[in-house]
RNA sequence: GGGCGCAUAGCUCAGUUGGUUAGAGCGCGUCCCUGAUAAGGACGAGGUCUGAGGUUCGAAUCCUCAUGCGCCCA
């Protein structure tokens, strides 16, 4: 016997008790002990940071990070999960200063760098509670007991052996950086910080002469010499960094013009497409005099406006790579970012105060031999006031001195027009008035750009879903890769573990704080002592951040007396989280992770959100191609022939996935055959919120139904970011209690791809329940119902130990017949079911959860609406017989085998009607969970294609008789005498016609008949079939149409019949027409009761005799009785006495003709025509004739 | 400003290498069925596939441009 299923399921509490199984007996861990020893699917998580309440968007990513280590733990291989935290970075410190209530990096040494970090530290686990809660309900599998942490010092450590390794390598190296700077508080903003103060803001915009050393060529008739002086004429927003000009840029294949103005004289160079606006601008008479290209011109020197450096550096020369000198600065230099939209064309640089500048230096300087070239000039300091360097500017806010500086160029006649720019500019976000400039920092890089062509290599071996972010936002990032920023002059991160002498300047890495501590002379480590002596509470991995890092020292190697100290900078956090593959393991130090490293590298398989296509994805791509790529034998990150020879074991199989080692011993030739750490990413697409805003805007409503009922009208509809400060979104766990996650999980999973960007829609969420957990509840329902009924329990005929209840198993039960012994139907639906159980792996193979979720939700519908319909009444039949032990099996082995199927993806219901069907069913002999059974492979011997098409043909006939019906207004409910079939094509003739009785079952019709010809009812269209006569025929096609279309189609399908193929004569000669090559339509003639589809029309009879009308007013009667039953509460195998009192001739007749068919449908002891003393009356009217109902239950009995 | 993506029914989304009548679910309307019963099913209305060009015998699909939106970077 199974558990009785409770009609009005509630599928949060049933998650829940799954969630207590589960538990209670450890199904997580024995699903992967259930895998011991078997190959591996490696998954990395991306740690997510728990300083904030998570949202929809991480339920997403957390479902899908679930839905592929299951489905690929049943498909037999260990897929281990270790779960991470990342928790450090600039977002952290923010949090914390808020909470502070301070803002600048000043105020942080204030409060106390110490102080900060342990609150820093605080704030990382926060919302550690809410993560791990939602993780858990939403029945994500993984080991948060075992989570890395990036702040644990055994990461920490493995960090700093990376680094430590480029750093040996050459491949980090300081440099400037130049950012957004907060001079005020004296920090750097984030980029997104600085995005959030954008305004507009009016600025000087001034037009300056840059005198050029040496004249230029001019036709002689502008002037008989052959040359003129002139000026460059430079535009720029910012005068304030006109002092530290360095070049002046033009772009090569743009034309200039020689201009002279209002006759002064001294003509200037300008764009030439500027050359209208700027006259206009200025008010002044252009008149061109020659033009150069932009190349002419490079090369060529200018007397910068300000002479504080030029006095002194004018003419310094510097040694070229490519032989020969060059001079330093001051002279125009090639530049592909100049634009015409503003300005001159001539870009004024001054590299200490623009990205884009400084770009350029760094373009300059490698034209130079290695400290050769130009420096960068840079007279301001870090709080935003000139230095000594500009001594009569010297000490003022560089923004105040604007003014002068523009007053100085007008006394020197430089400034050509001048007047106020409208623009938007970044403002502090904590500081509204203070406008952020661009500065260099000291900052450390790592020599990124050098793997370039190494990083597109193994970029090209992912397999990116959507393919698109290879070569699109990826490729074109990796294409266009700067050196990585690595360093942060912040607190709360991982020390950049680089310690310098004080005297010589000379530096090196350190690997570990064991490392540090052995180094001679060392000095410090009481720092952290004390503090943990003050509070014992303090964790041991805080000795490896700052404040206590920075406190250690040692002696100096090369100068003796001296001391080495730490840079003081931390790391910017990507770092930490693309090391995760080793770090994670805290590899190389820790004891063990060698081994851990390298049997979980690569992974098969990540996925987060878009995103992180320059985050997580890059870094960790990035880390993996430095540290472990394609290099000489001399490196030390290779990985033990042990681990080489484990993942060689791997089962091979289609796709990027496991494109691994051949088996053969290629190290040698290849030291690591993946440099890249993950073959396949799914990137998600970002989530956006919906909700209604009342008309105002000034209320917000997470449903329509609440803004209706507060506004009545004029709500509106709103699509937008996920902002926790607008609240416009419903918090998960609201939606598990009201919903479920099964209803959440199939909602992502089933509703589109999952990089498509979706509006997370609660109605939807709440949609999935009937459309898809509600179908397969009903049908599950179905069976308990039927099996109890007929005691049909499999137990009782399968030997032990049942296991995970196969089809081999099935098999050994008595009344298990086999498949080609049942009912077609039968054969149908486990065909189906083995088609799917292909296509469901086939697409989760190809990381196509979409595609999976499509067909298995086509299988529900078939075995729903067509297999448990047709066998209704096999079920409710009297007898136990051979046929009725086939559908129990055939139901049973489908429920059995779906449960399975969709275990991975709402693995909460699966485990309920698993518990049920199989769990509790075999008591115990069973597979404990349904996450502990091997995942279905289809047995192609049990499919049958041919069958799937015929029955999906009857289908459609029987939905083309609903339509006829429907337009004839003739409920199903009527009987009719027949119905004709007309087909195009008479291939599946002999099988259809052998199942005329199923398909007028489904339309209560005597007779089904089929017919190929049908002239009185049908009008054919012989068609030409595009797609194959498209390609042979190429112009001549739409002369080929019209002659189809005009000639008769009686005459051509006589001709196809007849001689096999159609001949047309066409103006260019014939053209012979295969039967292949053309299609037939039919269309049902006006004037009759049909319905077309593909490749039929249904025509009805819609004649109704008097016994036609009977039978249906009998069956009306048999539908007022079991209405009545429900009314009384019956229970299903109830026995009843009914009466039916009536003057309605018809209706007399129509009981006594149909007695027999009223009493068994509704299971009548007797049928009377007089009042049932007890029972209540009840008037009912069958097609229009009246009659009153009387119905009276028996002692309850079985049916049998 | 640059890169990448998206735009299909009232809403949320599918649409396989270009092919004849562009689909699903929800919502709406009209019904049906019901011994799965707080389910289920059918039918209908609703689309210039964002716009404009182009390639092609043929374009929602390929190309170009424009518009709007999103993400990333400036």
């Amino acid at each position: 016997m199974f558990r009785a299923v409770e009609s009005n399921v509630f599928f949060p509490k049933l998650e829940e008790e799954v969630l207590r199984f589960w538990k209670e007996r450890q199904i997580y861990e024995k699903s992967l002990e259930n895998r011991r020893g078997a190959p591996l699917f490696v998954f990395y998580e991306g740690p997510p940071t728990a300083n904030g309440l998570p949202h929809p968007g991480h339920c997403l990513t957390r479902a899908i990070k679930d839905l592929f280590p299951r489905y690929r733990t049943m498909r037999g291989y260990l897929c281990k999960r270790k779960a991470g935290w990342d928790t450090h970075g600039l977002p952290v410190e923010v949090e914390v200063c808020k909470e502070l209530g301070i803002h600048s990096k000043a105020e942080i040494e204030q409060y106390g760098v110490e102080a900060f970090i342990h609150r820093c530290l605080e704030s990382v686990f926060r919302y550690t509670k809410e993560w791990e809660e939602l993780t858990e309900r939403l029945g994500f599998w993984i080991h948060l007991k075992e989570a890395y942490v990036t702040y644990h010092q055994s990461y920490v450590e493995s960090v700093w052996w990376a680094l430590k390794e480029l750093f040996d390598r050459g491949l980090l190296y300081q440099g400037h950086k130049i950012v957004w700077w907060w001079a005020q508080g004296g920090t750097a903003l984030s980029s997104g910080e600085v995005g959030q103060g954008y305004r507009q803001v009016a600025d000087p915009s001034v037009y300056v002469r840059f005198p050029l050393l040496e004249p230029v060529p001019v036709p002689t008739h502008v002037d008989p010499t052959g040359q003129m002086a002139a000026d460059l004429l430079v535009w720029t927003t910012t005068p304030w960094t006109l002092p530290s000009n360095q070049f002046a840029a033009v772009k090569p294949d743009l034309e200039y013009s020689l201009v002279d103005i209002d006759g002064e004289g001294r003509p200037v160079i300008i764009a030439s497409a500027l050359v209208e606006q700027v006259a206009g601008k200025a008010g002044k008479q252009f008149t061109i005099l020659t033009a150069y290209q932009g190349a002419e011109l490079i090369g060529r020197r200018y007397r910068p406006p300000f002479d504080y450096f030029y006095r002194s550096q004018a003419n310094q020369q510097g040694q070229l790579r490519s032989g020969g000198k060059d001079y330093l600065a001051w002279r125009i230099v090639p530049a592909e970012f100049v634009t015409v939209d503003t300005g001159t064309g001539v870009v004024h640089q001054a590299p200490a105060f623009g990205e884009v500048d400084y770009e350029l230096l760094l373009e300059e300087q490698a034209r130079f031999v290695e400290g050769e070239g130009p420096p960068l000039l840079c007279p301001v300091a870090p709080d935003g006031t000139f230095t000594h360097e500009c001594p009569d500017l010297q000490g003022r806010w560089v923004k105040d001195c604007d003014r002068d500086i523009i007053r100085q160029l007008k006394a020197e006649g430089l400034l050509f027009h001048q007047e106020q720019y409208l623009h938007e500019y970044p403002f502090c976000w904590r500081a509204e008035e203070d406008p952020l400039i661009q500065y260099p920092r000291r900052s450390w890089f790592i020599r990124t750009r050098q793997f370039r062509e190494e990083m597109l290599a193994n970029n090209r071996l992912i397999n990116w879903l959507p393919e698109h972010i290879r070569d699109g936002r990826f490729g074109n990032f990796l294409e266009t890769n700067v050196d990585w920023a690595l360093s942060r002059e912040r607190y709360w991160g991982t020390p950049l573990p680089i310690w310098v002498c004080e005297k010589t300047g000379y530096a090196e890495a350190v690997a570990s704080y064991e490392e540090l501590l052995s180094k001679p002379g060392v000095a410090g480590a009481e720092v952290w002592l004390e503090a943990k002596r003050r509070n014992p509470d303090l964790p041991e991995h805080l000795k490896v951040h700052k404040p206590y890092i920075d406190a250690i020292t040692y002696d100096s190697p090369k100068a003796p007396g001296a001391k080495m100290r730490r840079v003081p900078d931390v790391i910017d956090c990507w770092f930490d989280s693309g090391a995760m593959p080793f770090a994670q393991w805290g590899y190389p130090n820790t004891p063990g992770s060698d081994e851990a490293f390298w049997e979980q590298f690569p992974a098969d398989f990540i996925s987060e959100a878009i995103d992180q296509t320059r985050g997580w994805f890059y870094s960790l791509l990035a880390i993996s191609t430095l540290l472990f790529g394609n290099r000489s034998a001399t490196s030390a990150a290779a990985p033990p022939p042990s681990a080489q020879a484990k993942k060689t074991k791997k089962k091979s199989s289609k796709g990027a996935d496991h494109a691994g080692p051949s088996g053969k011993d290629d190290s040698k030739a290849r030291p690591v055959p993946y440099p890249h750490p993950y073959r396949n990413c799914i990137v998600l697409g970002l989530m956006l919120a919906e909700w209604w805003e009342s008309p105002d805007g000034k209320r917000r409503f997470l449903s329509e139904t609440e803004a209706q009922q507060a506004c009545a009208q004029g709500y509106v509809h709103k699509v937008g970011k996920m902002s926790k400060q607008l609240r416009n979104y419903r918090a998960p766990e609201e939606i598990f209690d009201q919903y479920g996650a099964d209803a959440l999980r199939w909602y992502f999973f089933a509703n589109q791809a999952p990089w498509t960007s979706i509006v997370y829609s609660e109605r939807t969420i709440k949609e999935s329940i009937p459309e898809f957990l509600l179908r397969l509840w009903n049908v599950y329902s179905f069976f308990v119902i039927y099996a109890n009924i007929d005691g049909f329990d499999p137990a009782k005929e399968i030997g032990k130990p049942a296991g995970q209840l196969t089809p081999q198993v099935l098999a050994q039960a008595r009344s298990y017949r086999p498949i080609q012994k049942r009912a077609e139907l039968d054969r149908w639906i486990l065909s189906e079911l083995h088609r799917t159980t292909q296509a469901v792996a086939a697409a989760m193979d190809a990381y196509d959860n979409f595609t999976a979720c499509q067909r298995l939700s086509e299988f529900l519908d078939g075995l729903s609406n067509w297999y448990v319909r047709l066998s209704r009444d096999r079920f409710w039949s009297g007898e136990l017989t051979a046929d009725k032990m086939d559908a129990h099996w055939t139901l049973y082995e489908c429920l059995i085998t779906l449960v399975k199927l969709i275990a991975p993806f709402t693995p909460f219901t699966a485990e309920t009607i698993w518990q049920n069907l199989a769990a509790a069913a075999f008591h115990g002999q069973a597979t404990e969970s349904v996450h502990l059974c091997d995942y279905p492979t289809p047995a192609s011997e049990a499919i049958d294609e041919t069958l799937s098409i015929r029955m999906a043909l009857a289908r459609e006939i029987v939905s083309l008789g609903r339509s006829a019906r429907m337009n004839a207004k003739l409920k199903v409910r009527q009987p009719l005498a027949r119905v004709e079939v007309v087909l195009a094509d008479r291939q599946h003739l002999d099988w259809l016609q052998q199942h005329a009785d199923l398909i007028g079952k489904e339309l209560n019709v005597h007779q089904v008949e089929f017919i190929t010809q049908a002239e009185q009812y049908i009008r054919y269209t012989v068609l030409p079939d595009l797609k194959r006569l498209g390609p042979r025929l190429g112009r001549r096609l739409p002369a080929v149409r019209e002659k189809l279309a005009q000639t008769d189609p009686g005459r051509l399908l006589h001709q196809l019949q007849s001689a096999g193929s159609i001949r047309l004569e066409l103006p260019d000669g014939p053209v012979e027409l295969s039967q292949e090559e053309v299609l037939v339509r039919l269309e049902a003639k006006p004037g009759w009761t049909a319905a077309q589809g593909q490749a039929s029309v249904v025509v009805l009879s819609t004649e109704l005799t008097p016994e036609l009308l009977s039978e249906g007013l009998a069956r009306e009667l048999v539908h007022a009785i079991q209405n009545r039953r429900k009314d009384i509460q019956c229970e299903y195998t109830d026995r009843i006495h009914v009466a039916v009192v009536t003057e309605s001739a018809e209706l007399r007749s129509a009981i006594q003709t149909h007695r027999d068919y009223i009493m068994h449908e509704t299971l009548a002891l007797d049928l009377t025509d007089s009042p049932l003393p007890g029972a209540e009356p009840v008037e009912v009217k069958l097609s229009g004739h009246p009659a009153v109902l009387y119905l009276q239950i028996t002692s309850t009995q079985k049916k049998k």
